[in-house]
DNA sequence: CGCAAAATCAGGGATTCAACTGATTACTGC
DNA sequence: GCAGTAATCAGTTGAATCCCTGATTTTGCG
């Protein structure tokens, strides 16, 4: 198989190349970030693009989303650290093949190829779970999971105010500010409250 | 060389791996966590061990000073994404003969190492400036008010592990990870556990 | 050796959180 | 108009947290 790869590590990328040769394939580019990733994705045709998923001045989902609307017959491989729920399901809906985690084997990264090589999807162990949560809570929740108001409760609380102070702030009353908490944690997958933080920082609505 | 490998993510850790060997050196053990790296760095005594910086139950910066204070003789190369002064200068107060960055190029690791065990210090270009800078600046910022004890718990904590979980990874009571939480939370006057995740994301200690 | 800091352990009380179930009102889209 | 979603409010239970007070042991350093 051609493969493109990306990933902003050009260590971790020479160390994938020789994973990836070892098993029989052939590394055509390597891009060190989305905008490269997308060039040689249209200058060399790949058959399958590995993508990391967080890589500077284009990330790797919306990398993908490029890609698929550019050359949908490349094949797309997320290849992260990450193992929430939003980001799998985003990437899903960018039209990934297949999402892979780091901490797997590289076995795993090759099974996902050979996988999607046939036309199959492959999804690590320990992210499938997520799809299928997602599919049984029916809450499509992979664009902007949150409501307006559910952000802006988030952020409070990511901001460390207890719950009865969110809801002085926005004078609503105690339980439902606690009833809103429950919802983004249900939504989110998310059972801690430092994992609520890690995800506003990364949303945005919050600096570090 | 004689060498440990320690990184959360196993497909990097096989890649390097690789490209370790190719260059002629033995892996003789892989850990995916401090924790890991530290039993390893005494029942393997490898020549060199490679840490990432960013691990979960126990980061790079403290992994090493505990290599250091049982194992001196162990050189210890900090392999990671972050360029930031403080980073570096810990990594160099914690007695680390090496930092590398992920994005430079696999030569560039062979290269620490070869240099290491020469007795040299090996620094990636991009970070040496921050070491001039600090020597010329003489504002010694890599200080932290926190114990090492206390990191590891704040990152811990960080992660989203409650207290008893604390205790438990650490083999203290949970009298014990209370007394440190709360002896952190007061030396940095904080009060919420949100601030301390953002406190540990600027330390470096977790990931957002 | 002796001081100071760090690491360990313990008890108790007030507050807060997580996780559920269940309900009413209002806005929006088809 | 009617269904769906969002936003609102309420109660309960067990767990966890925050903050205090105390204590002992180990360790590092002068």
């Amino acid at each position: 198989m051609r493969v493109l790869l990306a990933d902003d590590h050009q260590i971790v990328r020479e160390g994938l190349r020789g994973l990836l040769e070892k098993a029989g394939h052939t590394v055509v580019g390597e891009a060190a970030n989305g905008h490269e990733a997308l060039k040689m994705a249209r200058t060399l045709a790949p058959d399958i693009a590995v993508l990391d998923l967080s890589m500077p001045l284009l990330n790797g989902l919306d990398a993908a989303r490029e890609i698929r609307r550019l050359s949908p017959e490349i094949k797309i491989i997320l290849l992260t650290m990450y193992t929430d729920r939003g980001y799998v399901l985003q990437a899903l809906k960018a039209g990934a093949k297949g999402y892979v985690l780091k901490t797997q084997a590289a076995e795993d990264l090759i099974r996902a190829i050979r996988e999607i090589c046939r036309g199959e999807v492959y999804l690590s162990p320990g992210v499938a779970a997520s799809v299928v949560d997602a599919y049984l809570d029916k809450t499509d929740e992979a664009a902007d999971p949150l409501t307006p108001r559910e952000r802006q409760i988030l952020q409070l609380i990511a901001e460390g105010k207890p719950t009865k102070e969110v809801a002085a702030l926005l004078n609503i009353s105690f339980k439902t500010a606690e009833s809103h908490r429950s919802h983004i944690m249900k939504k989110l997958g998310i059972h801690e409250v430092t994992a609520l933080v890690r995800y506003a920082i990364q949303q945005g609505l919050l600096r570090p």
